[in-house]
This record gives C-alpha cells, structure tokens and sequence, in this order.
DNA sequence: TCTGGGGTCCTAGGACCC
DNA sequence: TCTGGGGTCCTAGGACCC
C-alpha cells in the first residue's frame, strides 16, 4: 500500500502560518511579477477565481472579497516542505518526494493495522509539529492514492482505499479530467468517446483500451484498476535536466537587457549544476514572445560543449554565444531561459563522453579537442581512421561532415 | 499593459550502422 | 564493389504533472 500526503493549499497554507489572522479569509499567493494565481484558501476557490489565472482579469472580485494577495516566496516554501519531509521520514526511509507539498509513502515495512487511523495520526502529527493541514490517502497504487487523497479532502482529510468497495464507489464519482495522467488533451477525446467516468474507463474491455491509449493510457488505467505499474521512485535529488527561466513582465527589445538576464539564469543554473556534483553538455537559450501574444514567436539555440564543464565562467560564456546567434532586434520579447541538457556525473564522464560515438557531427570537433584532453588527462590514446567515401554515396546518405571511424574501446579510460 | 517556473516521460521519425 | 533493408540510437516536440 501508498499513502499520498499531499498539502492543502500549500503555499496559502504557509503564508498563513505568519498571519494566522488571515485563517478562514480569502487568501492568494502570485507567480512571478505577481502575473497569475498559483495557490489559493478554500475561500477564493469558491468565489471562483481559477487556478493559473491572469491577476489583472480579477481586479474587480480581488476588490469586492477583499482577497489578500501575496507574492510567491519560494524559499519559505521550500523551509516548510523539508520540515513535513523530515515528519515522514521519522516515520519510514521509504518516501519520494514528489513535488514541493506532495510526498509518496511505501507503507509495505510498517506493522500498521489500519490504514484509516494510521491516516488521521500521521495527519495529526504534521499539524501538530509544522503547522501545516495535510491531506492522506492510502490505496494499493500511487494512481489511487492520489484519487484517495484528493477524495479525502471532503471528508476529515484522511481516506483508505483498502476494499473493492471503496475504489468502485470512488471511481464512480471520479471525472476521467480528475484522473491522475489526463490532462487537456485526452479528457475531451474519450468524452467524444462516451466516456466521462473513470468507472467508465476501469470496465472497459482491453481490446478497446489499446485502441484508444499508448502504454502510458494503458498504465493510469492498469492503476485504477488496483495493479501497481508506476515505480515507486527513489527520489532522485540529481535532476536530468536544470532550467532557469524568467518572464519580464513586459516587453524587452534591448539586447543588453537580454544579456544579463540570460547571465544571471546562466549563472544559477550552474549553481545548481554544482550542488549537484554534474556536468553539463549542452545548453539551450531560449527566447520567446510568450504563448499569449497575438503572433507567438519563439527562438532557441543548442550549444554543445566538447569537453563537459561545471565552470560557472564557461556556461555563462557559452549561453551568451548562444543568445547572440538566435537574437533579433525585430521583436520583443516577454520571456528568456537557459536549459542544461547532458548532465553527467562528475565521476563518470570521461565514460559518457567518450561513449557517445554516434554524435557523428561532434567527431570533427572531437578530434581537434583530443589534444587538449590528452594534455588534462595525460593516459589518454586514441585513433581515428578517414574511410574514402565515394561522393554518391555521400550525398544520398545526406551526410554532411565527413565520415570517421574511431575505436573509441581502445581508449585505456574504458577499460580502467 | 499585465497571463509561473520548473520538471518528467513517451513517441515518431530521422540519422546512423551493418 | 554492391547501395538494400532492417535494427538501433538520438532528437525534437508533445503531453502531462505540480
């Protein structure tokens, strides 16, 4: 069994914290620039101001419910979501951390004899030590956890799915655009279908499900249906991809503007590289008009490093290389980022960098860097050998750089 | 005028290799 | 020297999550 603590308007949550004079008033906290809503009390959910929604559209119901507004405080955030991850873990070592206010628990090593009361104490003991209402539900997969947890909300913020029973009646109720999995996409295709029930969807026949789903539809509904299929992850803390991006608020058509923002996100994003321990390889700036401009425009640009580096120096170097082949005066801009892509552990890469043979394209280049890698490393040998190729050929493979060989396993460095 | 900032996983199809 | 067809790797982009 899984348990899925998840918090009840989080970041609400831990504002209020410091204003417990606002408990049971209208409360929201702002994105960046104060632009849209990303929590909000009980209170201006029933009022009806939407969950991602623009502030300036609801200047007037702000007004007229006196809601109390707070800009995004992300490291507070973070102080409290350790402090409930430190609660869990006294409990069990097996948790993942799913996102800032959501936590799975594998209960399977714990003598509980109901999984209700577990629940309500557990729930109770956040409270008690953080401050913070939680939301608990426990069910045979991760998927109904969660339909579990969310249920729990309406009825004492603590649920079991521990019988048949209980998820059929569960699932009943359920809106398939509700399901863990279905987002905006496929919720209005399998309404088109006559399917709106995640009943609906349990009962279906499996001929019909892999019509209608890949293996990931196939997955959510195997989970609804009470067989595990998600891993129970080992909440990896080094990420596989680090971004830091921004939006301006307003139109940006200077460049140097342009240039110290992709800095600063250059040099936070390395920051996170390091705390990491990983290398990165690749690095993409992007520039974008945002996704609500009349005419969407988005320009981004992929800069590979031969040699990986962690080097703050060099990344903010290379992304302003690359910021200044994709930019162009003609338009403004609402939205700048860095991406790090490749990351590699910083043990490892001598290995993955070598390995990565079939970047025929980077060959070239490789080639030319093999000298300075020799003089870092010193025990490196390598060779390469220049097939003839006829231009036929050449041109009907649409190769574009010349076609090497090289016996990358002869490297001593992959043997050691 | 002003509409978040992160992430993950999967797939299709091209590139590459034998 | 023949230049096909199938397997595999890689990438961009989509869909989804909070």
């Amino acid at each position: 069994m899984y348990a899925l603590v998840d918090c009840n308007n989080f970041f609400v949550s831990c504002e209020r914290l410091f204003r417990p004079g606002l408990r049971s008033k209208p409360v929201a906290v702002l994105s960046n620039n104060d632009g849209c809503f990303i929590s909000r009390s009980q209170e201006v959910k029933d009022i009806g101001l939407p969950m991602g929604a623009p502030v300036f559209k609801y200047k007037q119901a702000i007004k007229a419910n006196d809601v109390t507004l707070f800009s995004a405080n992300f490291e507070l955030y973070g102080d409290m979501s350790q402090r409930i991850i430190s609660v869990l873990r006294s409990v069990t070592p097996l948790i993942e951390v799913y996102s800032i206010d959501e936590c799975f628990v594998d209960l399977s090593q714990l003598a509980i004899d109901d999984h209700q009361t577990w629940a309500v104490a557990v729930r109770e003991r956040i409270f008690q030590e953080v401050g913070i209402p939680v939301s608990i539900g426990i069910a045979p997969t991760k998927t109904l956890a969660k339909v579990a947890s969310t249920a729990s909300k309406k009825r004492g913020g603590a649920l079991a799915i521990d019988t048949d029973d209980k998820r059929l009646e569960l699932l009943q109720d359920l809106p398939i655009e509700d399901i863990w999995g279905v987002g905006r996409q496929l919720a209005p295709k399998l309404k088109d279908k006559g399917v709106s029930m995640a009943l609906q969807l349990v009962n279906a026949s499996d001929g019909w499900l892999k019509q209608q789903f890949t293996i990931v539809g196939i997955k959510m509904v195997d989970e609804l249906r009470g067989i595990a299929r998600l891993p129970f992850g080992d909440s990896k803390d080094t990420r596989g991809q680090i971004m830091r991006s921004r939006s301006f608020g307003h139109r940006v058509r200077a460049y140097h503007q342009l240039e110290s923002a992709v800095s600063t996100f250059a040099a936070q994003a390395s920051v996170k590289l390091r705390e990491q321990n990983s290398l990165t390889h690749k690095i993409v700036v992007f520039l974008s008009t945002g996704k609500h401009a009349m005419e969407t425009k988005h320009a981004s640009t992929d800069v590979v490093l031969i040699e990986p580096t962690q080097d703050t120096a060099r990344i903010i170097t290379a992304a302003l290389e690359g910021l200044h082949d994709i930019y162009d005066g003609d338009f403004a801009y609402m939205k700048a980022g860095v991406i790090l892509h490749d990351l590699t552990d910083i043990e490892s890469w001598q290995l993955s960098f070598m390995s990565n043979e079939s970047r025929r394209d980077e060959r070239t280049a490789l080639m030319q860097s093999m000298d300075s890698i020799n003089k870092q490393y010193g025990t490196v040998i390598w060779h390469a050998s220049e097939k003839p190729i006829d231009a036929d050929w050449h041109s009907k493979k649409k190769l574009r750089s010349p076609r090497y060989t090289c016996a990358w396993d002869e490297l001593p460095i992959l043997r050691g």
